[in-house]
DNA sequence: TATGAATGAGTTTTCATTCAT
DNA sequence: CATGAATGAAAACTCATTCAT
């Protein structure tokens, strides 16, 4: 088996675990279980539970990412260019709701408890892909600034506090059964809205 | 001592150590040091970690509550009226950052984990009063959509979204020694004039 | 209320509870809980919880005693004062038998676990009565072997085994509802004829 | 080392921990000491403590069927079969007594204290591994009872007593340094024999 | 006499991690 | 590459006991 695989496959299943039960209240064992093999296998691959964690955050920032980067990259105007990016991000956390989930829950957890060397680099890797993201609304935000489409205000709080409202479905949105390929198409528009609207003129 | 001291002392105890470690790396040995006594103390007054958590949470909710309620309570016009709400809001999470971080950081295991009968029952006295709270929020923006001060959309998703939003400073505000009190004094006002644009028309 | 009967509604609660759940299993606090009392009254008649214990064994020998040495008394012959000993016996275990499975079940307990001063002179005495309660069956079953009524064999194994089959009703007689007097009667003949056969010739 | 050798040893420990100071007064940290292991290794093979006690309580009553089938299954006239049986099950007891002391002291606690789905079913399994041991003495004493040797009486009574009456010296034996073989041998004989009486006619 | 708050030692259990195979 | 036995360091929780009221 290919590296790739493996540690995807570890990774997933991690996330599956994590989000279930929550981070400390899953073994590794239990991660071993999730996908048939056993917890050898699991330190085979990742030397330690946190950076386990740390791989699973990386996914859903790479997730999201590649949703939103071919759209930001594009030469629309400001506002229609926000709008769009908005609903994608949505759209990914909705399709992937248990990995973004435990990103969301453990984020301060992985600030503090990356005690190796190694943790430690992954971490600082992990920080500046996750800026790297921000970065992408910081410019379309700032470019909205500038032509005058977007409110004047502090460009890092509205930064910021657009990515945790786009994050918000993590808190409220229950999958159901039923209808729920428009059920989320709603969702993904009405938040991306009001994101739109939280920085407006 | 009256009861109610102890709870709280406790109460105060564990919201602090939760905000500093994480709960789950938070032992009650700890708790019980920080308020100089002894683990038989804690465990006298509550009966489980999770029925700590809970008291933690249901404070939160109540001091945030007490700013709040006053402010919907008035008769000023729509508009005006969720301003100010939501500035109160930002404001009471940002003069008690800790405690609320601990809340939103664990609103789901406070869901899931929840074992004891004791705890199923105080976790749905502590539900009815969010949704209590949260019904405040509700009640604005619904006369808001009539009064046609509002965009129509869903009164669910709003009102969910709106409360993560004025949650947002939990997870990038760091307390800075130097001038806090006009940063935040700016930081509540831009975040609730955000919160404003996301459901106005 | 007079020392005796604090002290004998404390050790009826004790002897409920130890034969609920055990000894080890079973808090000072749940004892004072079936009396409708607080853990200090309790403290306050009794200094330890091994004391405690101490008190329900002492209960249930003179509980036996009270019946059986009155027929040992008697100048019957020994065959029938024998079997009706061994009939009062067995009626007076069923008639109380979580008081007498309590002891049965920690008997060695008892003796590992006295550590105080206090609780190795109260163990003393129980030993004590206990041998002199042991001593009506040394008696009947000895002058049974001298006037040819009951096997030659070693008085000591013939004494300590029977009082075990007397005993042997703990071990599995489940009280029903239904009929008990009537069946308690049967059990108690059937057992004492049996324990008769066991020693006669 | 196979599954049943560390199994094996971990309840040879646990029984001689047990026997020593009662269940509830050993701690699994005891039990891996007296094998010279580590509590790790204790719960990598037992889930619960409750489990390991039920470990001895199998391993005590396979110990002495091993003894008394082989009798049992002979075509010997119900008397002497029964007699030969029940000296074998005498001396099983004797030479194992600390084993079967902690197995007699926790019946009930065994009863009542599988609160895990897996112990539930082991004690199911052992349920039925001792009523398939009391059926030996059953078959015997039923058969005896129709040929006329032994008395009509309530065979399940009979059963249930004859078998505490067998474990009786589980109560009183003190083994002694010096001639216990020959005791033994005495003790055993006069055990089963009096047995023998409590039930012939 | 009785209460119940407080203590702190002790117990079971869990789990990340290591390592021989 | 993968397994799973073994370790040992926590951590939650219990409870006998004390003591001020």
């Amino acid at each position: 088996m290919p590296k790739r695989d493996a540690k995807q496959d570890i990774t997933k299943a991690a996330a599956i675990c994590f989000a279930r039960n929550g981070v400390d209240k899953t073994s590794i064992d239990e991660v071993a279980r999730e996908m048939g093999a056993s917890k050898g296998k699991v330190y085979h691959w990742f030397r330690t539970k946190g950076e386990l964690l740390l791989s699973v955050r990386q996914q859903s920032i790479l997730s999201v990412m590649e949703r939103v980067k071919p759209i930001a990259d594009t030469p629309a105007p400001t506002t229609e260019r926000f709008l769009d990016m908005a609903q994608a991000h949505v759209h990914g956390i909705l399709d992937d709701l248990p990995f973004h989930r435990v990103v969301v829950e453990n984020l301060r957890s992985g600030l503090a408890g990356a005690t190796t060397e190694h943790e430690r680099a992954f971490l600082t890797e992990i920080v500046a892909l996750q800026a790297s993201y921000e970065d992408l609304f910081r410019e379309v935000i700032s470019a909205g600034q500038k032509d005058g489409s977007f409110r004047q205000q502090s460009t890092s709080v509205a930064v910021n506090s657009i990515i945790v409202l786009l994050n918000a479905p993590i808190f409220w949105y229950q999958p159901r059964p039923e209808e729920t390929e428009t059920q989320r198409e709603d969702i993904a528009k009405q938040v991306a809205r009001m994101a739109l609207g939280a920085i407006s003129i």
